[in-house]
DNA sequence: GGATTTTTTGGCAGCGCTACCAATTTGCTG
DNA sequence: CAGCAAATTGGTAGCGCTGCCAAAAAATCC
C-alpha cells in the first residue's frame, strides 16, 4: 500500500483550481489579509476537493518565525517531564504551535548536541531543564537568537526566560518540616545525584538546614541508577542494614519513597512511630495511600502551561516562581 | 537579552568565507559525495569560526523526505505513551531523525485535526496509537503518501505498519489465568472505556472468556475520569460496596490496581485470600509491592523502539506482534 | 607525453510558501 | 457621474538549502 505516490497538492494547485491568485489562496488560509466571501468559498472548495495540505515547511522558510517550541528533557521516565510536556502542549496546541522534543538521559554532553540539533529547525524556543548547561549549549542557545526556558529550577541564573520554583527551598522545607516533627535520627535515599542537579540542589540544602538544627544527617544511600519505587525500596533497605535507630527518611522523589513504604510494609516497620518517610514531588498516587505520602508537591503542569504561555505571547525575559506545596500526610 | 538579533548564518556565508562554493560547503556538511581532505578542513574551519547551524527548515524544503517523525498519543498522563515515546526517540535520536508530537486526549475528532497539522510538517512517518480513527483521518493519512505506524493495538487492519500486540489476547489471558486459579465470583474496575478502546478490547474478550467458562463478569464499576491510582481505589471502594463476595477484581491498568491494593491494605482485605488482583501493563511499581502485583507485562518501551526502527529502515507494510507476559505475582 | 578516467568542484534551478507592492475592483460622497 | 478612498487581488522576489549537470583538476594508463 502506502509506498511512495506522495502525491503532493501544491497552493499553486489549489490557486488554478479556485481561478485565483496564489496569494490569495494564502491569504485565505491564514485568514489573514482581506478577501471577499465569495472568494473564500472558492478557494476552500478548492482546498476541499484537491485534499490539500498546506505545506508547513515550504511555509515557516518562506516567514519569519517558527510556530516549532523545542523541549530537550532529561528523561520520561520520570514522571516530572511527561508532566511538564503535557501542560506545555495543551497550551502549545490551542495557539498552533508544534513541540518537537528530545531526551538527554541526564547528559549534558547529548544536552548539547540535541539542543544544537533542534536549533536547526529554528524553534520559536527550546525549552531546557534548570541551569547547569554546558559552555558550548549555553554560546549556541545565546547565539541561535531563539527564546530559552528553563524550566523547573530556580536557584541559578536564567539565560532568558525561567519557570520553576526552588530546589533549595524544597529541601530546606523537608528538613525544617522533619525538625519540626522532632525526628532527631535522619537518613537520604536517592538516585544518581550527578545527573540529576535539581534533586542533588535539594538534597545539600536539606542536609544544611538539618545541620542548621543541630541534626545532621545521620546516613545516606545513593542508587546509580534512575528514581524508581524497586530502587527507593532497595535503597531503604541498604540504608536501614546498615544504620540502625533511623527515626526518618527523605526520599529524593516519591516514587522512590514508596518503595521506601513498600520495604515498611513488606517488614512490618511501623510508619511513622516507628520510622517517618519524606518524599518529593506530590504525585497522586501518594495520596491514594493508606496512609498519604507526606511530600512535596511540584507545579509539573502549570510549569508547562507557564512556560508554554510566555513563549506564546513572546513575553520578556523574567523568572516566575510557582512555589511548592509541603503536605503534611500520615507518613512523616 | 535574548531579543530579536536572530543573525542568521547561511550556507553562502559559510561557503564564501571558506572560500568554496555553496554545494561544496552541503557535501562537506552533509558527508555526503565526495571532495578532498583539505577542503573539508578549510569548510570545517568557517563553520566553526562563523558559528553556522544548518537550517533543517530549509534543508528538508530543497530535499525529499523529512526527517521528522510525528507521534499522535491519546494522552501523556497515561505512561504507556511516555515509554512509547522513550523508545522511539532512543532509535530516532542516534538516526537523526527528530519527534514532534501531540496529545489527543483520547478524543477522535482531535486526533484527526492534530493528525492534519502533523502533515502539514511533512513527516517521514505517522505514529498513532491503535486502529480506531474517523474515517477522516484515515482519508488523510492514506492520501499523504507518509507512512503510517500505528501502536500498541494488533486487532484489526492496519493501514500500513502495526505495532504491539493483541489486547484482546491480553484480555483473554487475564480471563484464562484467573479462571484456572478458581476465581469464581470476578469483577472488574476501569476507566472510561469509550476512550481508551485498547482498553475496552481487553475488557469484552475478558468478559467473553469468563461467559466461555461458565463464569461470568459478576459486577464492574467504571469511573469516568483517566486511569489513576486514586480512581483504582475509588472504583474497588464502590464496587465492594455494591457486590458482597467478590474474589477476584480485574483492573483495567496497573495503577488501578494498585489503588485496589491500597484501598484492601487500608480496609483490611487479605490479598489474594479474601480477594485477588489483577492489573495490567507490568508497571516497575508492581514489582516492588510487598505482594508483586499480578499483571500482565506489555512491551511498552520495545514497541517505540521497533516502530521507529521499521520507521528508520522504511520497512514494508507489515504487522509486528511484540507479546506480551502474564507474571503470575501474588495478588492473584 | 597525450589520452582517458576518476575525483572534486561550482553554478543554478527549484522546493512551496509568504511578504511586499502594485494593479484592479468596489463602494461612497457630493 | 466624476473623484477618491477602501477593499480585493495577483505578480513576483526571495527564504536557505539540495540535486543535477557540466566544468575543472587530479590520477591513471599505454
Amino acid at each position: 500500500m502506502e509506498f511512495k505516490p506522495q502525491v503532493t497538492v501544491t497552493l499553486a494547485e489549489v490557486a488554478e483550481a479556485a481561478g485565483v491568485g496564489e496569494s490569495t489562496v494564502s491569504r485565505v488560509l491564514r485568514n489573514h489579509g482581506s478577501f471577499s466571501g465569495k472568494t473564500r468559498e472558492r478557494v476552500m472548495a478548492a482546498v476541499e476537493r484537491l485534499g490539500y495540505v498546506p505545506n508547513r515547511i515550504a511555509g515557516t522558510l518562506a516567514s519569519t518565525g517558527s510556530r516549532l517550541v523545542a523541549f530537550v528533557i532529561p528523561s520520561l521516565s520520570n514522571i516530572v517531564f511527561p508532566d511538564v510536556l503535557r501542560g506545555a502542549s495543551a497550551v502549545l496546541e490551542e495557539n498552533r504551535y508544534q513541540a518537537v522534543f528530545s531526551v538527554t538521559d541526564y547528559d549534558p554532553g547529548k544536552e548539547e548536541a540535541l539542543a544544537a540539533a533542534m536549533l536547526a529547525w529554528r524553534p520559536a524556543a527550546v525549552m531546557l531543564a534548570g541551569y547547569e548547561h554546558t559552555d558550548g549549549t549555553v554560546k549556541m542557545l545565546r547565539a541561535s537568537g531563539c527564546r530559552v526556558v528553563e524550566l523547573l529550577d530556580l536557584d541559578g541564573d536564567a539565560l532568558d526566560i525561567a519557570v520553576g520554583f526552588s530546589n533549595r527551598a524544597a529541601g530546606r522545607e523537608s528538613a525544617g518540616f522533619l525538625l519540626k516533627r522532632g525526628y532527631r535520627r535522619i537518613g537520604y535515599v536517592g538516585h544518581d545525584l550527578n545527573r540529576d542537579t535539581r534533586a542533588g540542589k535539594r538534597f545539600s540544602s536539606f542536609c544544611e538546614t538539618l545541620e542548621a538544627g543541630g541534626v545532621p544527617l545521620v546516613a545516606r544511600e545513593i542508587l546509580a541508577g534512575a528514581s524508581s519505587v524497586e530502587n527507593g525500596r532497595l535503597g531503604l533497605e541498604r540504608l536501614l542494614a546498615r544504620t540502625r535507630d533511623l527515626d526518618a527518611v527523605y526520599f529524593s522523589n516519591d516514587d522512590m519513597a514508596l518503595g521506601g513504604y513498600f520495604h515498611c510494609l513488606a517488614e512490618g516497620i511501623a510508619i511513622p512511630s516507628k520510622l517517618a518517610i519524606f518524599g518529593y514531588n506530590g504525585l497522586d498516587i501518594g495520596r491514594a495511600m493508606p496512609q498519604p505520602l507526606s511530600t512535596i508537591r511540584t507545579p509539573r503542569v502549570s510549569t508547562g502551561q507557564i512556560a508554554a504561555q510566555l513563549v506564546v505571547a513572546n513575553a520578556p525575559p523574567q523568572a516566575v516562581d510557582l512555589g511548592f506545596e509541603l503536605i503534611e500526610g500520615a507518613t512523616a
